[in-house]
DNA sequence: GCCGTTTTCGGCCCGACTGTTTTCAGTCG
C-alpha cells in the first residue's frame, strides 16, 4: 500500500470522525498524520510492519494500530464502523464550499439529509432556512455547490504550476506598474514552486491601496472581480484562475508575505513553536506576551530572525524538518540554476524533437552550458520516431564533427533507450559503449504489479552501460499516476551500482518528485537534473527541475551535472 | 489523538470573512 493511499484513508477517517462530532483536536491529529505520511519518502507500510512508524511526528500508539490494520486488512475497523453509521452521501456534501462538518451534521439530524439528493430537495423546498443560524444565503450556496458537485465530481482541479505561473508573473508585473504600487510579490504555492496550485496569491504595499486594488481589477486578464478595498481585491481570470490580491502597510510586508506564502503546515508549526516562547504569529505581526506589543517587520528575514530561525526559502516551507534545521542554523545550501553546467536529456528531429542538433546546441550554449547530451529515442520506440542503429552510428560521427568545429559548447552523443519488459535495453553493447551517455527509461508496458516494474528497472540499473534512469516513475501530473514501483529498492540498487537517477524537469513530469529525490540523495544516489527538451525553448524547463531539487533539499554537490562533464 | 525547556494531564495556531445575528459560530486559508 502506497503512502498516498494510507494518507487518503486517514483523511477519510478524519472527515468521518468530524461528521460524527468528534473532538476537533482528534480530527486534527488524523489530518496532520495524513499529511506527514504523504510527505514521507520511506514506505510507511514497511514502517508500520517493523514497528518504527511512531518515529513519525504525530503518529502514536493508536495511529500505529490503525495503520497496521489498514495495511494488513485493507481497511481501518473504526472507519468501517463509522461508515455504517454515517451515510456516504454526507461525505460528499461536506465538500460543498461553506458547508463544514457541523452544518452537515445538523442537516442530517434536523432535516434527515443523507446525501446530495436529499439536500437539494430540502434547499429547494426552502427548509434549510428554517434552521437556526442558517438562512436564504446558505440555501443559495448549497444549490450552487450541488450544481458544481454534479459538474465536477472529482472536485476543482488544481492546475499544474506551468499552467498558472505565467499568469501570476504577468499580474505581479501589472501590479508593479501601477503608479501607487510600492512593492508587489507572488506568494502562496506558486512562490513555493509546488507541482500544482489552486490559485494565485499576490501581496503588495501601496501609497493608495484602494486605487491599486481597483487598478489591477481592470487588468485585461481579469474576467470578474470583487469589490476593491484598501485591503485588496479578489479576481477571477478569463481562464478561471482565482487570484487573491492583498495590500498591507509597508512596515508589515514581511509578516504578510510570510503568512501568505505558506504552506499551511509550515505556518501552523511555526506558530505552535512560537507560542512556547510566548510569541503569537499572524499576518499582522508578532505579538509578545511579555510586552503585549505587536512587532511588525518589513522583510521575511526579520520575521524568521525574531522567531529564532535562519531565513527559510519558500521552497522548503512544507513542515518537513526545515524549522528544526533552521533553529540549529543547519539548513542546506540549496542548488541554484546558475550552477547547472549542462543538460543531459534532449531530443532532436532525429526522433520526436522539432529542432536540429545545431539548433538545440545553440540554445544550450545561449544558456551558458558547457555540454549538452543529444538523447533521441532508441530503436524500439516506434511512433515513427525510432532510431536505427546505423543512423545512431552516423549521429555519433555528426556529433564528433560538431565538436571538432569551433563551438562554445560540447555535444555528447547519447540515447534515451527503452527498458524492455525483461529489463534489457535497446542497441548492442558495442553501440552503447560508443555513446558518451545512456539514459534508460520505461515507455511501454507498465505493469500493475510493483514487483515486475521494480525488477525490470533494477535490471537496467545493474547494466554497466546504463548511466542514468530517466523519468523513473512515468507519472504525468494531473494526468497519469506513476506506475507502481518500489522506490526504496530502486534507490538502493542505484546507490549500489553508481547509476544516476534523473529529475526530469518537464513541468508535466517533475519525476523523480521532491519526496523521492530527497530519499535518493540521502541514500547517496547521484542525481542529474534534465529537461527532456523537444524544442530549444523548453531547455528553460530546467527551472522546474531545479525547483523540485530545492524542494528535495538538494545541494549542488548531490547533483552531478553541476560539475564539468565527467566521463572524459 | 498526540505530546512535554511550564505539563504523563490538559492543553493543542491565527485571523478574516460570511451569514446570521445584535455578539457569534462556523468555515476557510
Amino acid at each position: 500500500m502506497t503512502n498516498a493511499q494510507i494518507a487518503e484513508a486517514l483523511e477519510e477517517l478524519a472527515v468521518l470522525y468530524q461528521l460524527d462530532g468528534a473532538d476537533q483536536y482528534r480530527v486534527l491529529a488524523y489530518t496532520n498524520s495524513a499529511r506527514t505520511i504523504k510527505n514521507e519518502g520511506r514506505s510507511v507500510e514497511e514502517m508500520a510492519r517493523n514497528g518504527t512508524i511512531t518515529e513519525l511526528p504525530g503518529v502514536g500508539k493508536t495511529l500505529e494500530e490503525k495503520i497496521l490494520a489498514l495495511v494488513e486488512t485493507g481497511e481501518i475497523p473504526a472507519a468501517a464502523k463509522l461508515k455504517e453509521k454515517i451515510p456516504v452521501g454526507l461525505l460528499e456534501i461536506s465538500r460543498i464550499p461553506g458547508l463544514g462538518p457541523k452544518t452537515v451534521r445538523r442537516l442530517h439530524d434536523e432535516l434527515d439529509v443523507n446525501g446530495p439528493e436529499d439536500l437539494r430537495a430540502a434547499a429547494e423546498a426552502k427548509k434549510v432556512r428554517e434552521l437556526k443560524g442558517l438562512g436564504p444565503k446558505v440555501e443559495e450556496k448549497i444549490l450552487t455547490g450541488l450544481d458544481r458537485l454534479d459538474a465536477e465530481p472529482e472536485g476543482p482541479a488544481r492546475l499544474r504550476l506551468d499552467e498558472i505561473r505565467p499568469t501570476a508573473e504577468e499580474l505581479v508585473e501589472a501590479l508593479r506598474a501601477e503608479p501607487s504600487c510600492e512593492k508587489a510579490e507572488i506568494a502562496g504555492s506558486v512562490r513555493r514552486w509546488t507541482e500544482t496550485c489552486k490559485d494565485i496569491d499576490l501581496i503588495a504595499t501601496s501609497t493608495d491601496p484602494k486605487a491599486l486594488a481597483a487598478g489591477i481589477a481592470g487588468h485585461e486578464l481579469v474576467a470578474e472581480h470583487g469589490k476593491p478595498s484598501d485591503k485588496g481585491v479578489k479576481l477571477t481570470t478569463h481562464s478561471g484562475i482565482g487570484v487573491d490580491v492583498r495590500i498591507v502597510a509597508p512596515e508589515a510586508f514581511g509578516n504578510l508575505l510570510q503568512h501568505f506564502s505558506g504552506s499551511g503546515a509550515h505556518n501552523a508549526e511555526l506558530r505552535e513553536r512560537a507560542v512556547a516562547k510566548g510569541l503569537h504569529v499572524s499576518e499582522n505581526g508578532i505579538k509578545d506576551d511579555k510586552t503585549g506589543e505587536t512587532e511588525m517587520f518589513a522583510t521575511e528575514q526579520e520575521v524568521y530572525e525574531r522567531l529564532g530561525y535562519q531565513y527559510i526559502v519558500p521552497e522548503l516551507r512544507e513542515n518537513r524538518g526545515e524549522l528544526d534545521a533552521a533553529a540549529e542554523d543547519e539548513l542546506p545550501e540549496l542548488i541554484e540554476r546558475s550552477q547547472i553546467k549542462g543538460d543531459l536529456h534532449c531530443h532532436t528531429t532525429l526522433s520526436d524533437g522539432v529542432a536540429s542538433l545545431e539548433e538545440m546546441a545553440a540554445a544550450a550554449e545561449a544558456l551558458g552550458y558547457e555540454y549538452l547530451a543529444i538523447t533521441d529515442h532508441s530503436e524500439s520506440h516506434g511512433f515513427g520516431n525510432h532510431v536505427e542503429p546505423d543512423r545512431l552510428w552516423q549521429r555519433i560521427e555528426e556529433i564528433n564533427e560538431f565538436n571538432n568545429e569551433d563551438h562554445g559548447i560540447r555535444l555528447l552523443s547519447g540515447s534515451e533507450v527503452n527498458i524492455h519488459p525483461n529489463g534489457t535495453v535497446d542497441y548492442d553493447d558495442d553501440l552503447l559503449e560508443a555513446l558518451d551517455w545512456v539514459i534508460a527509461s520505461i515507455h511501454t508496458a507498465f505493469s500493475d504489479e510493483a514487483e515486475k516494474n521494480t525488477s525490470r528497472m533494477i535490471t537496467a540499473i545493474e547494466n554497466p552501460l546504463v548511466d542514468c534512469i530517466g523519468h523513473p516513475t512515468g507519472r504525468l501530473i494531473n494526468q497519469r499516476d506513476p506506475y507502481p514501483l518500489d522506490i526504496e529498492r530502486v534507490v538502493a540498487a542505484a546507490a549500489a551500482n553508481d547509476t544516476l537517477i534523473e529529475i526530469n524537469s518537464n513541468p508535466r513530469r517533475r519525476d523523480l518528485n521532491e519526496v523521492h529525490a530527497r530519499l535518493a540523495a540521502e541514500a547517496g544516489v547521484g542525481i542529474v537534473i534534465n529537461t527532456d527538451a523537444h524544442r530549444p525553448e523548453t531547455l528553460d524547463f530546467i527551472d522546474y527541475g531545479i525547483a523540485t531539487a530545492r524542494r528535495a533539499w538538494l545541494t549542488a554537490d548531490q547533483v552531478k551535472n553541476t560539475g564539468p562533464w565527467w566521463k572524459g
